[in-house]
RNA sequence: GGCGCGGUAGCUCAGGUGGUUAGAGCGUUGGAUUCAUAACCCAAAGGUCGGGGGUUCAACUCCCCCCCGCGCUACCA
């Protein structure tokens, strides 16, 4: 195997559209960053670099559907998302951001350093225009009848209906998902590149080169790709959020997301080390490692890698080891149904337990296939493994010390073997050494090769050996005739206790202060290191050393806890069987007069709070477009006021006030009321302004 | 539709150029124990290795077909 000095990790740039859930944490930033501590553990030289993903089509839609700029839009996903990171521990050297000057520059320099190449190919198309929006529409965002089926609402890439795939303009009556107008064609000018030029190299490189260091599923997926014949790709968008294309006619147009994107990677080493970035990125002695989901594989390994051997001087990826998706529960996650555990609120509802989700997110990683976390598994791997085996046995000898020694470390002195006691202490003191030595020597080579379960489930073997030594030479027996084999047991154990803590670091950061500081140990850094260079068992902690005060390191999952969670991820209502009431009758016909005295308006709702005392009613101010007012609304029981900030609402703007619990309600929001009795909104399809009428 | 990856004990996963009783951890059950967060330690039960066919003295492992999950892709292998 090639030797390399130094290493660049880099993790998927999150796109800046949503906050981050347990999802595209198990994918890439927790065996991201379980990669880089062991790496900066052997004293490596590593960048790990990260940031938000802030441009694209649907980056603007959003900030659209949110009434604000996309520059506002992805400033609040940004901010969001890198304080889950921080507040996880994710340890980026740096968390920058594809809308900076820095990352525009060098993706602009990436454009023009190719094109002056003469390497990219200019077309001209027709394509669908929104001349309400004045945007070119993405096949996706055009919605049509299909001319196989007939289907009203099939989208400009595929019909869902009946699954043939359509190209946009094979659509009848072709309509904007935008404004719900009709697009027309218009002519416009795109570049290209040419990934055909790189099929053969792209064939020695991956299909030749990495079939076998690669993963099976990501040299498959390549494999596939290239065996399929490569085609130019557009690189560039008509749209006014993004790069801009350097080229004196082209404004309007900027770089298509992919493009750009993973140059982040590049313009964020850049941030970080404005001297020095390039020998992370153009020196053959960097090893450059990508971390990302299975979707993103092809763009970091065909198409990205193109890029950069079209630009030239830049290094390659060495290895891409991309996980399988996580579901959730039994289900995909999903961000629209709300079935997903979001990072930011595991913090705020589990604090000072990071640990915790790292250790089960590892130990089920996707990493093979997909995986399904739940929340019983979630609590009983903690308790099971992680308190039971782990927290446990440390705290098992740091008791144990105290008691007989005081919390100082017992000398070290090899035992003679004089009494047949002391001989079985040797024999189980030997048979722990050799098994500790194999599961640290599996953990080192699992670490390397990132299979990051086998890794933990290695570390975790420490403390079960640990365990086992302690229950086989059972020094509190011992306590009354041999003390000296006591000491001899326990300053062993106390040596396995270090090395957990030494071991732990990429894994649980957490424990591992928690850890230094019961063994009161903060000073022995370069001893440790020791541990990571020699790949096996290491004297951890000097006899006559005094421990620190023994601290539990992890506490149980209890049952109310993880209910809590899981009744999160239900709908409300949906668990509750009600009978099932009939369809109510029509009521009595009206003219035209009657119905045009209501004025139904859109809203958007700015605030959301409970009503003290009531357990049906939200209190809403609603921004109406020409005025900001509070409505009451009876729908607690079906929209959490979290949910219901930022929506969109119908509602009567000329309803007399009414007073409800001591505050005057300014109107009323329509619901559609289920047959079950389940209150939902009514919300135009596409995003209005508000004091949209309604008729 | 095509391609890729996967489908092994209740759960999370190992495994195999085909060859005696298919492994581990957790869970379950029983036992032992008390230093410890009713934890630890020992033991047992649990699988016709997605289904069907074929090759072979012998297949979970090779070949063919099918089913299921996920991803990629589009009339093209």
């Amino acid at each position: 195997m090639k030797k390399f000095k130094r290493t660049t990790v880099t993790a998927a740039l999150p796109y800046a559209n949503g906050p981050l859930h347990i999802g595209h944490i198990a994918g890439a930033y927790l065996p991201a960053d379980t990669y880089v501590r062991f790496l900066r553990q052997r004293g490596e030289d590593v960048v790990f670099i990260c940031g938000s993903d802030e441009h694209g089509v649907a980056i603007t839609l959003g900030a659209k559907k949110e009434g604000v700029s996309p520059k506002q839009f992805v400033d609040k996903y940004h901010a969001l998302m890198q304080k889950a990171f921080v507040d996880f521990g994710i340890g980026f050297d740096i968390y920058s951001r594809t809308s900076n000057a820095t990352h525009h520059e060098t993706a602009r320099e990436f454009f023009t350093n190719i094109y002056n190449k003469g390497i990219f190919l200019e077309e001209t198309s027709d394509q669908y225009f929104d001349e309400q929006e004045q945007i070119f529409l993405a096949d996706r965002y055009i919605v049509g009848t299909c001319p196989t089926c007939g289907h009203a609402n099939a989208y400009g890439d595929q019909c869902e209906k009946c699954g043939t795939s359509l190209s946009p303009k094979q659509l009848i009556n072709p309509r904007s998902t935008v404004s719900g107008k009709t697009p027309v064609l218009k002519p416009t000018r795109h570049w290209y590149f040419p990934l055909n030029l790189f099929e053969e190299w792209l064939k020695e490189w991956i299909v030749e080169g990495h079939k076998d260091d690669w993963k099976i599923n990501v040299y498959g997926q390549c494999k596939s790709w290239i065996d399929q014949g490569l085609q130019p790709r557009s690189i560039t968008r008509d749209l006014d959020w993004g790069v801009s294309v350097p080229l004196p006619d082209a404004t309007g147009k900027v770089l298509y997301v992919w493009f750009d994107a993973p140059i982040g990677y590049i313009s964020a080493t850049k941030e970080l080390k404005p001297d020095g970035w390039e020998k992370y990125w153009k020196d053959p002695e960097t090893r450059l490692i990508h971390f990302i989901g299975k979707d993103n594989i092809v763009f970091h390994c065909i198409i990205f890698p193109a890029i950069l051997k079209a630009a030239g001087d830049y290094i390659l990826p060495d290895n891409v080891p991309a996980n399988e998706f996580l579901n959730l529960e039994g289900d995909k996650i999903s961000t629209s149904r709300n079935h997903a555990v979001w990072l930011h609120e595991y913090l705020a509802d589990f604090p000072g337990r990071r640990d915790e989700l790292r250790y089960v997110l590892t130990s089920i990683s996707p990493e093979t296939k997909d995986a399904d976390f739940t929340w019983k598994d979630y609590q009983q791997k903690v308790n099971s493994e992680l308190v039971s085996i782990f927290g446990n046995f440390v705290n098992r000898v740091m008791v144990l010390t105290w008691k007989y020694f005081d919390g100082r470390v017992p000398s070290e002195e090899e035992l003679a073997g004089t009494t047949e006691k002391r001989i079985k202490i040797l024999d189980h003191y030997k048979k722990a050494h050799h098994d500790l030595n194999e599961a640290v020597g599996e953990m080192i080579h699992a670490l390397n090769d990132f299979r990051f379960r086998e890794a933990q489930f290695q570390l975790i073997n420490l403390a079960r050996i640990g365990n086992k030594f302690l229950a086989d030479t059972e020094p509190w027996k011992l306590a009354k005739e041999d003390m000296e084999a006591v000491g001899s047991i326990l300053n062993y154990a106390i040596t396995i206790v270090g090395n957990l803590a030494i071991a732990c670091d990429p894994f649980l950061p957490d424990a591992a202060t928690r850890l230094r500081k019961q063994l009161n140990s903060t000073s022995f850094d370069a001893k440790w290191k020791q541990f990571w260079v020699k790949e096996q068992l290491i004297n951890a902690v000097p006899q006559h050393h005094q421990l620190g005060q023994p601290e539990l390191l992890y506490k149980n999952v209890e049952d109310d806890e993880i209910e809590k969670q899981i009744a999160k991820l239900r709908k409300p209502g949906m668990e509750e069987t009600k009978p099932v009431s009939a369809l109510k009758p029509l009521k009595p016909e009206i003219s035209i007069d009657d119905f045009s005295k209501l004025d139904i308006r859109i809203g958007k709702v700015l605030t959301a709070e409970r009503m003290e005392k009531s357990n049906k009613l939200l209190k809403l101010t609603v921004d109406t477009g020409s005025d900001q007012r509070t409505i009451l609304s009876g729908i607690a029981q079906h929209y959490t006021p979290e949910e219901m900030v930022g929506k969109q609402v119908t509602l009567i703007a000329n309803l007399a006030p009414r007073k409800m619990m001591g505050i005057e309600s300014q109107g009323m929001i329509l619901m559609a009321e289920d047959v079950d009795g389940k209150l939902r909104l009514l919300i135009p399809v596409e995003a209005v302004s508000p004091g949209s009428t309604v008729s």
